[in-house]
DNA sequence: AAACAATTGACCAAATTGGTCGACACGTGT
DNA sequence: ACACGTGTCGACCAATTTGGTCAATTGTTT
Protein backbone atom coordinates (compact mmCIF):
# COMPACT_ATOMS: atom_id res chain seq x y z
CA UNK A 1 0.00 0.00 0.00
CA UNK A 2 1.22 3.13 -1.12
CA UNK A 3 1.07 6.24 1.69
CA UNK A 4 -1.11 9.28 1.03
CA UNK A 5 1.39 11.59 0.01
CA UNK A 6 3.13 9.49 -2.88
CA UNK A 7 -0.56 9.19 -4.38
CA UNK A 8 -1.02 12.88 -4.76
CA UNK A 9 -0.14 14.03 -8.57
CA UNK A 10 4.04 14.10 -8.86
CA UNK A 11 3.52 18.07 -9.48
CA UNK A 12 2.13 18.75 -6.04
CA UNK A 13 4.63 15.90 -4.46
CA UNK A 14 7.77 18.05 -6.23
CA UNK A 15 6.60 21.14 -4.85
CA UNK A 16 6.10 20.26 -1.22
CA UNK A 17 9.53 18.37 -1.47
CA UNK A 18 11.20 20.89 -2.85
CA UNK A 19 10.36 23.60 -0.36
CA UNK A 20 10.81 21.33 2.35
CA UNK A 21 14.44 20.15 1.57
CA UNK A 22 15.18 24.24 0.75
CA UNK A 23 13.47 25.07 4.01
CA UNK A 24 15.43 21.94 5.85
CA UNK A 25 18.75 22.72 3.96
CA UNK A 26 19.01 26.69 4.76
CA UNK A 27 17.53 26.46 8.35
CA UNK A 28 18.44 23.44 9.38
CA UNK A 29 16.24 21.05 11.40
CA UNK A 30 15.44 22.97 14.42
CA UNK A 31 15.06 26.26 12.58
CA UNK A 32 12.51 25.25 10.00
CA UNK A 33 9.30 26.26 10.41
CA UNK A 34 6.58 24.24 8.62
CA UNK A 35 4.48 27.12 8.25
CA UNK A 36 7.32 28.62 5.81
CA UNK A 37 7.07 24.84 4.05
CA UNK A 38 3.33 24.93 3.38
CA UNK A 39 3.49 28.72 2.39
CA UNK A 40 6.22 28.10 -0.56
CA UNK A 41 4.55 24.59 -1.54
CA UNK A 42 0.99 26.55 -1.67
CA UNK A 43 -0.91 24.03 0.26
CA UNK A 44 -3.15 24.76 3.18
CA UNK A 45 -1.24 24.04 6.44
CA UNK A 46 -3.28 20.63 7.13
CA UNK A 47 -2.40 19.02 4.59
CA UNK A 48 1.23 18.52 5.24
CA UNK A 49 0.38 16.88 8.88
CA UNK A 50 -1.70 14.65 6.62
CA UNK A 51 0.89 13.85 4.41
CA UNK A 52 3.47 13.07 7.22
CA UNK A 53 1.82 13.79 10.71
CA UNK A 54 4.93 15.05 12.30
CA UNK A 55 7.97 17.50 11.81
CA UNK A 56 10.16 14.83 12.59
CA UNK A 57 8.42 12.43 10.49
CA UNK A 58 8.71 14.39 7.41
CA UNK A 59 12.30 15.32 7.96
CA UNK A 60 12.49 11.59 8.23
CA UNK A 61 11.12 11.15 4.47
CA UNK A 62 13.22 13.70 3.31
CA UNK A 63 15.99 11.93 4.48
CA UNK A 64 15.06 8.48 2.97
CA UNK A 65 14.09 10.23 -0.36
CA UNK A 66 17.70 11.59 -0.77
CA UNK A 67 19.53 8.88 0.09
CA UNK A 68 17.39 6.85 -2.50
CA UNK A 69 17.85 9.77 -5.04
CA UNK A 70 21.61 10.18 -4.50
CA UNK A 71 22.03 5.92 -4.68
CA UNK A 72 19.92 5.40 -7.70
CA UNK A 73 19.91 9.07 -10.05
CA UNK A 74 23.51 9.81 -9.36
CA UNK A 75 26.18 7.68 -7.72
CA UNK A 76 24.67 4.39 -10.04
CA UNK A 77 24.59 6.30 -13.27
CA UNK A 78 28.47 7.27 -13.40
CA UNK A 79 29.51 4.46 -15.71
CA UNK A 80 33.33 3.33 -14.68
CA UNK A 81 34.72 2.89 -17.85
CA UNK A 82 37.56 6.00 -18.45
CA UNK A 83 40.43 5.23 -16.82
CA UNK A 84 41.49 8.58 -17.26
CA UNK A 85 40.77 10.42 -13.90
CA UNK A 86 39.88 13.64 -15.67
CA UNK A 87 37.48 11.71 -18.44
CA UNK A 88 35.58 10.62 -15.57
CA UNK A 89 35.49 13.86 -13.81
CA UNK A 90 33.81 15.09 -16.99
CA UNK A 91 31.24 12.27 -17.23
CA UNK A 92 30.47 12.92 -13.40
CA UNK A 93 29.65 16.41 -13.68
CA UNK A 94 27.43 15.12 -16.77
CA UNK A 95 25.66 13.14 -14.61
CA UNK A 96 25.52 15.62 -11.50
CA UNK A 97 24.15 18.57 -13.83
CA UNK A 98 21.34 15.97 -14.37
CA UNK A 99 20.83 15.22 -11.05
CA UNK A 100 20.54 19.06 -10.49
CA UNK A 101 18.22 19.86 -12.88
CA UNK A 102 15.85 17.27 -12.06
CA UNK A 103 16.34 17.48 -8.03
CA UNK A 104 17.36 21.19 -7.95
CA UNK A 105 17.08 21.19 -4.03
CA UNK A 106 18.38 18.09 -3.02
CA UNK A 107 21.60 18.84 -3.21
CA UNK A 108 21.90 21.52 -0.34
CA UNK A 109 20.34 19.15 2.08
CA UNK A 110 22.21 16.41 1.69
CA UNK A 111 25.64 18.17 1.86
CA UNK A 112 23.77 20.15 5.39
CA UNK A 113 23.16 16.24 5.82
CA UNK A 114 26.59 14.77 5.49
CA UNK A 115 28.04 17.32 7.28
CA UNK A 116 26.70 17.33 10.02
CA UNK A 117 27.40 14.71 12.97
CA UNK A 118 26.40 11.67 11.52
CA UNK A 119 27.02 9.59 14.71
CA UNK A 120 24.03 10.46 16.38
CA UNK A 121 21.27 8.87 13.89
CA UNK A 122 19.78 5.10 13.29
CA UNK A 123 21.85 2.35 12.79
CA UNK A 124 20.03 1.75 10.20
CA UNK A 125 21.22 5.05 8.87
CA UNK A 126 23.98 5.12 9.51
CA UNK A 127 24.67 1.80 7.03
CA UNK A 128 23.23 3.77 3.96
CA UNK A 129 25.44 6.57 5.01
CA UNK A 130 28.28 4.48 5.01
CA UNK A 131 27.47 2.89 1.83
CA UNK A 132 27.31 5.96 -0.13
CA UNK A 133 30.48 6.81 1.00
CA UNK A 134 31.93 3.81 -0.22
CA UNK A 135 30.28 4.59 -3.52
CA UNK A 136 31.52 7.61 -3.62
CA UNK A 137 35.26 6.87 -2.77
CA UNK A 138 34.50 4.11 -5.68
CA UNK A 139 33.51 6.74 -8.00
CA UNK A 140 36.51 8.57 -8.09
CA UNK A 141 38.87 6.17 -7.38
CA UNK A 142 37.91 2.93 -9.04
CA UNK A 143 39.99 1.30 -12.17
CA UNK A 144 41.47 5.20 -12.54
CA UNK A 145 44.98 4.83 -13.45
CA UNK A 146 47.31 7.10 -10.90
CA UNK A 147 50.57 5.43 -13.31
CA UNK A 148 49.63 8.77 -16.05
CA UNK A 149 50.39 11.56 -12.52
CA UNK A 150 53.80 12.61 -12.78
CA UNK A 151 55.61 11.09 -10.18
CA UNK A 152 57.27 13.94 -8.52
CA UNK A 153 54.50 14.60 -6.54
CA UNK A 154 51.68 12.70 -4.65
CA UNK A 155 49.33 11.51 -6.08
CA UNK A 156 47.03 11.76 -2.65
CA UNK A 157 47.37 15.37 -2.74
CA UNK A 158 47.50 15.87 -6.58
CA UNK A 159 43.62 14.05 -6.13
CA UNK A 160 42.58 16.32 -3.07
CA UNK A 161 43.71 19.08 -5.04
CA UNK A 162 41.55 18.55 -8.23
CA UNK A 163 38.44 17.97 -5.67
CA UNK A 164 38.77 21.16 -3.96
CA UNK A 165 39.70 22.78 -7.23
CA UNK A 166 36.10 21.47 -8.74
CA UNK A 167 34.13 22.13 -5.64
CA UNK A 168 35.71 25.76 -6.25
CA UNK A 169 34.10 25.94 -9.76
CA UNK A 170 30.94 24.63 -8.82
CA UNK A 171 30.55 26.99 -6.30
CA UNK A 172 31.90 29.70 -8.33
CA UNK A 173 29.16 28.55 -10.71
CA UNK A 174 26.09 28.43 -7.79
CA UNK A 175 27.11 32.34 -7.05
CA UNK A 176 27.09 33.21 -10.63
CA UNK A 177 23.39 31.54 -10.90
CA UNK A 178 22.22 31.83 -7.29
CA UNK A 179 19.09 33.79 -8.88
CA UNK A 180 18.48 31.84 -11.77
CA UNK A 181 16.19 28.39 -12.37
CA UNK A 182 18.44 25.67 -13.00
CA UNK A 183 16.85 23.97 -15.46
CA UNK A 184 16.37 27.40 -17.80
CA UNK A 185 20.28 27.52 -18.28
CA UNK A 186 21.93 26.95 -21.19
CA UNK A 187 24.59 24.32 -19.75
CA UNK A 188 26.66 23.53 -22.95
CA UNK A 189 28.43 26.60 -22.55
CA UNK A 190 29.71 26.19 -18.85
CA UNK A 191 30.76 22.37 -19.83
CA UNK A 192 33.03 23.74 -22.20
CA UNK A 193 34.41 26.01 -19.48
CA UNK A 194 34.26 23.35 -16.51
CA UNK A 195 36.54 21.16 -19.57
CA UNK A 196 38.86 24.20 -19.80
CA UNK A 197 39.46 23.80 -16.15
CA UNK A 198 39.77 19.98 -16.28
CA UNK A 199 41.97 20.49 -19.02
CA UNK A 200 44.04 22.98 -16.83
CA UNK A 201 44.46 20.33 -14.23
CA UNK A 202 45.41 17.11 -16.56
CA UNK A 203 47.99 19.16 -18.12
CA UNK A 204 49.59 19.89 -15.02
CA UNK A 205 48.89 17.31 -12.67
CA UNK A 206 49.86 14.65 -16.17
CA UNK A 207 53.46 13.52 -17.26
CA UNK B 1 33.68 60.14 24.76
CA UNK B 2 34.04 56.54 24.42
CA UNK B 3 30.86 54.00 24.41
CA UNK B 4 29.56 52.47 27.43
CA UNK B 5 30.71 49.42 25.68
CA UNK B 6 33.63 50.16 25.04
CA UNK B 7 34.36 50.77 28.68
CA UNK B 8 34.05 47.39 29.67
CA UNK B 9 36.87 44.58 30.73
CA UNK B 10 38.01 43.38 27.36
CA UNK B 11 37.73 40.15 27.98
CA UNK B 12 33.64 40.63 28.63
CA UNK B 13 34.22 42.97 25.86
CA UNK B 14 35.43 39.70 24.01
CA UNK B 15 32.64 37.14 25.25
CA UNK B 16 29.94 39.34 23.80
CA UNK B 17 31.34 40.17 20.66
CA UNK B 18 32.05 36.39 20.06
CA UNK B 19 28.74 35.32 21.08
CA UNK B 20 26.94 37.81 18.51
CA UNK B 21 29.29 36.79 15.85
CA UNK B 22 28.51 33.44 16.19
CA UNK B 23 25.05 34.04 16.07
CA UNK B 24 24.59 36.07 13.46
CA UNK B 25 26.92 34.05 11.52
CA UNK B 26 24.73 30.85 12.11
CA UNK B 27 21.63 32.29 11.83
CA UNK B 28 21.52 35.24 9.49
CA UNK B 29 20.27 38.42 11.04
CA UNK B 30 16.49 37.77 11.54
CA UNK B 31 17.05 34.08 12.59
CA UNK B 32 19.51 35.33 15.09
CA UNK B 33 18.41 35.36 18.70
CA UNK B 34 19.23 38.10 21.36
CA UNK B 35 18.40 35.39 23.91
CA UNK B 36 21.06 32.74 22.79
CA UNK B 37 23.53 35.51 22.63
CA UNK B 38 23.37 36.61 26.20
CA UNK B 39 23.48 32.86 27.48
CA UNK B 40 26.41 32.43 25.41
CA UNK B 41 27.97 35.51 26.45
CA UNK B 42 27.15 34.43 30.04
CA UNK B 43 25.61 38.65 31.14
CA UNK B 44 22.02 39.32 31.85
CA UNK B 45 19.63 40.32 29.07
CA UNK B 46 19.41 43.64 30.09
CA UNK B 47 23.06 44.51 29.08
CA UNK B 48 23.39 43.49 25.67
CA UNK B 49 20.27 46.57 25.02
CA UNK B 50 22.33 48.90 27.60
CA UNK B 51 25.51 48.23 25.76
CA UNK B 52 23.79 48.79 22.17
CA UNK B 53 20.43 49.82 22.59
CA UNK B 54 18.71 47.33 19.68
CA UNK B 55 19.33 43.94 17.61
CA UNK B 56 20.22 46.09 14.60
CA UNK B 57 22.22 48.95 16.30
CA UNK B 58 24.62 45.51 17.81
CA UNK B 59 24.25 44.52 14.02
CA UNK B 60 25.60 47.76 12.99
CA UNK B 61 28.56 47.34 15.76
CA UNK B 62 29.63 44.08 14.61
CA UNK B 63 29.80 45.34 10.68
CA UNK B 64 31.92 48.12 11.62
CA UNK B 65 34.29 46.11 13.65
CA UNK B 66 34.70 43.19 11.89
CA UNK B 67 35.37 45.88 8.64
CA UNK B 68 38.07 47.74 10.97
CA UNK B 69 39.66 44.74 12.10
CA UNK B 70 39.87 42.68 8.65
CA UNK B 71 41.39 46.17 7.28
CA UNK B 72 43.56 46.48 10.21
CA UNK B 73 45.01 43.22 11.39
CA UNK B 74 44.43 41.47 8.43
CA UNK B 75 44.81 42.95 4.92
CA UNK B 76 47.57 45.35 6.37
CA UNK B 77 49.95 43.25 7.62
CA UNK B 78 50.26 41.09 4.63
CA UNK B 79 53.59 41.81 3.23
CA UNK B 80 54.51 42.30 -0.54
CA UNK B 81 58.13 41.79 -0.62
CA UNK B 82 57.57 38.38 -2.09
CA UNK B 83 56.79 38.45 -6.03
CA UNK B 84 56.56 34.63 -6.25
CA UNK B 85 52.75 33.87 -5.62
CA UNK B 86 53.57 30.80 -3.57
CA UNK B 87 55.54 32.39 -0.79
CA UNK B 88 52.71 35.15 -1.02
CA UNK B 89 50.09 32.46 -0.08
CA UNK B 90 52.29 31.27 2.47
CA UNK B 91 52.65 34.41 4.14
CA UNK B 92 48.87 35.28 4.10
CA UNK B 93 48.04 32.08 5.53
CA UNK B 94 50.83 32.89 8.67
CA UNK B 95 48.31 36.26 8.97
CA UNK B 96 45.22 34.63 8.82
CA UNK B 97 45.99 31.97 11.30
CA UNK B 98 47.16 35.06 13.67
CA UNK B 99 44.00 36.66 12.97
CA UNK B 100 41.86 33.34 13.58
CA UNK B 101 43.53 32.71 16.93
CA UNK B 102 42.98 36.75 17.93
CA UNK B 103 39.30 36.68 16.36
CA UNK B 104 38.11 33.24 15.88
CA UNK B 105 34.37 33.94 15.46
CA UNK B 106 34.75 36.82 13.06
CA UNK B 107 35.55 34.95 9.91
CA UNK B 108 32.08 33.62 9.80
CA UNK B 109 30.35 36.47 9.98
CA UNK B 110 32.73 38.18 7.56
CA UNK B 111 32.07 35.65 5.13
CA UNK B 112 28.49 35.31 5.47
CA UNK B 113 28.24 39.62 5.04
CA UNK B 114 30.30 39.20 2.30
CA UNK B 115 28.34 36.77 0.51
CA UNK B 116 24.74 38.25 0.78
CA UNK B 117 23.76 40.78 -1.67
CA UNK B 118 25.70 43.71 -0.52
CA UNK B 119 24.04 46.10 -3.26
CA UNK B 120 21.04 46.98 -0.47
CA UNK B 121 23.58 48.57 1.80
CA UNK B 122 24.39 51.92 2.89
CA UNK B 123 27.00 53.87 0.62
CA UNK B 124 29.24 54.60 3.05
CA UNK B 125 29.48 50.97 4.15
CA UNK B 126 29.78 49.65 0.16
CA UNK B 127 32.66 52.07 0.27
CA UNK B 128 34.15 50.06 2.67
CA UNK B 129 33.44 46.94 1.24
CA UNK B 130 34.65 47.90 -2.54
CA UNK B 131 37.98 48.74 -0.38
CA UNK B 132 38.34 45.44 1.11
CA UNK B 133 37.75 44.28 -2.05
CA UNK B 134 40.42 46.29 -3.82
CA UNK B 135 43.10 45.34 -1.38
CA UNK B 136 41.70 41.62 -0.90
CA UNK B 137 42.96 41.45 -4.90
CA UNK B 138 46.13 43.64 -4.32
CA UNK B 139 47.14 40.94 -1.46
CA UNK B 140 46.92 38.25 -4.27
CA UNK B 141 47.71 40.22 -7.34
CA UNK B 142 50.03 43.25 -6.48
CA UNK B 143 54.10 42.81 -7.80
CA UNK B 144 53.47 39.02 -8.55
CA UNK B 145 55.92 37.68 -11.11
CA UNK B 146 53.12 35.56 -12.95
CA UNK B 147 55.82 35.38 -15.63
CA UNK B 148 57.19 31.99 -13.46
CA UNK B 149 53.93 30.47 -14.31
CA UNK B 150 54.05 27.80 -17.21
CA UNK B 151 53.31 29.15 -20.62
CA UNK B 152 51.06 26.25 -21.87
CA UNK B 153 48.50 27.24 -19.22
CA UNK B 154 45.73 30.32 -18.64
CA UNK B 155 47.54 31.92 -15.54
CA UNK B 156 43.91 33.21 -14.34
CA UNK B 157 42.81 29.78 -14.30
CA UNK B 158 45.60 28.80 -12.67
CA UNK B 159 45.26 31.41 -9.81
CA UNK B 160 41.28 30.71 -9.91
CA UNK B 161 42.50 26.75 -9.20
CA UNK B 162 45.41 27.51 -6.33
CA UNK B 163 42.63 29.87 -4.59
CA UNK B 164 40.42 26.62 -4.59
CA UNK B 165 42.62 24.62 -3.55
CA UNK B 166 43.53 26.69 -0.58
CA UNK B 167 39.96 26.88 0.25
CA UNK B 168 39.85 23.33 0.48
CA UNK B 169 42.40 22.78 2.59
CA UNK B 170 41.08 25.65 5.38
CA UNK B 171 37.56 23.77 4.70
CA UNK B 172 39.14 20.69 5.26
CA UNK B 173 41.08 21.42 8.36
CA UNK B 174 38.21 23.64 9.74
CA UNK B 175 36.20 20.18 9.32
CA UNK B 176 39.09 17.88 11.41
CA UNK B 177 39.51 20.74 14.49
CA UNK B 178 35.71 21.95 14.58
CA UNK B 179 35.78 20.89 17.73
CA UNK B 180 38.49 22.16 19.15
CA UNK B 181 39.50 26.00 20.23
CA UNK B 182 41.46 27.39 17.87
CA UNK B 183 44.14 29.25 19.82
CA UNK B 184 45.08 25.35 21.64
CA UNK B 185 45.92 23.81 18.15
CA UNK B 186 49.69 23.09 17.45
CA UNK B 187 49.81 24.99 14.35
CA UNK B 188 52.81 24.16 13.43
CA UNK B 189 52.29 20.87 12.26
CA UNK B 190 49.57 21.83 9.50
CA UNK B 191 51.65 25.10 8.74
CA UNK B 192 53.93 22.14 7.41
CA UNK B 193 51.58 19.99 5.80
CA UNK B 194 49.65 23.55 4.25
CA UNK B 195 53.40 23.95 2.85
CA UNK B 196 53.27 20.68 1.14
CA UNK B 197 50.46 21.39 -0.47
CA UNK B 198 51.30 24.79 -1.45
CA UNK B 199 54.58 23.17 -2.82
CA UNK B 200 52.49 20.69 -4.66
CA UNK B 201 50.97 23.88 -6.56
CA UNK B 202 54.29 25.60 -7.10
CA UNK B 203 55.89 22.11 -8.59
CA UNK B 204 52.89 21.62 -11.02
CA UNK B 205 52.13 25.65 -11.99
CA UNK B 206 55.65 26.58 -12.45
CA UNK B 207 58.07 26.13 -15.54
C1' DA C 1 -27.60 10.93 -1.89
C1' DA C 2 -24.71 8.83 1.08
C1' DA C 3 -20.20 7.68 2.07
C1' DC C 4 -15.53 8.80 1.71
C1' DA C 5 -11.28 11.23 0.71
C1' DA C 6 -8.91 15.53 0.20
C1' DT C 7 -8.26 20.19 1.61
C1' DT C 8 -8.40 24.37 4.02
C1' DG C 9 -7.32 27.92 7.50
C1' DA C 10 -8.89 29.47 11.96
C1' DC C 11 -7.43 28.02 16.14
C1' DC C 12 -4.61 26.07 20.22
C1' DA C 13 -1.28 26.14 24.05
C1' DA C 14 3.45 26.62 24.36
C1' DA C 15 7.52 28.78 23.29
C1' DT C 16 10.24 32.57 21.61
C1' DT C 17 10.82 37.22 19.94
C1' DG C 18 13.12 42.07 20.75
C1' DG C 19 12.90 45.11 24.29
C1' DT C 20 11.77 47.32 29.13
C1' DC C 21 12.18 48.29 33.86
C1' DG C 22 12.21 47.99 38.79
C1' DA C 23 15.31 46.18 42.08
C1' DC C 24 19.62 45.99 43.75
C1' DA C 25 24.76 45.94 44.31
C1' DC C 26 28.91 48.64 44.52
C1' DG C 27 31.54 52.27 44.73
C1' DT C 28 32.68 57.35 45.80
C1' DG C 29 32.03 61.68 47.69
C1' DT C 30 29.99 64.15 51.53
C1' DA D 1 25.32 57.69 57.78
C1' DC D 2 23.31 59.11 53.37
C1' DA D 3 22.82 60.00 48.62
C1' DC D 4 24.08 59.66 43.94
C1' DG D 5 25.53 57.41 39.78
C1' DT D 6 26.89 53.50 37.22
C1' DG D 7 26.42 48.58 36.22
C1' DT D 8 23.88 44.49 36.37
C1' DC D 9 20.37 41.20 36.43
C1' DG D 10 16.28 38.65 35.18
C1' DA D 11 11.24 38.77 35.65
C1' DC D 12 8.22 40.64 32.69
C1' DC D 13 5.83 42.64 28.37
C1' DA D 14 3.04 42.38 24.16
C1' DA D 15 3.68 40.47 19.81
C1' DT D 16 4.77 36.91 16.98
C1' DT D 17 5.78 32.16 15.82
C1' DT D 18 5.96 27.41 16.94
C1' DG D 19 4.26 22.40 15.74
C1' DG D 20 0.00 20.51 15.57
C1' DT D 21 -5.41 19.96 15.56
C1' DC D 22 -10.00 19.93 13.85
C1' DA D 23 -14.56 21.39 12.33
C1' DA D 24 -16.09 22.60 8.16
C1' DT D 25 -16.11 22.42 3.22
C1' DT D 26 -15.39 20.75 -1.26
C1' DG D 27 -14.51 16.85 -4.56
C1' DT D 28 -14.94 12.15 -5.85
C1' DT D 29 -17.00 7.35 -5.61
C1' DT D 30 -20.31 4.38 -5.02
Amino acid sequence: MTTKFENVEVEKQKNILNAALKEFAEKGYEQASTNQIVKDAGIGKGMLFYYFTSKKKLYSYLVDYCIDILEKEYLERVDYSHTDLFERLKVISKVKWGFLVKYPEAINFISALFLKNPDQLESELNKKFQAIQEKWTAVLYEDIDFSLFRDDIDSVKALEVVQWSIHGYEESLKRRFCDQVISEIDYEIYFEEFYEYVDVLKTVFYK
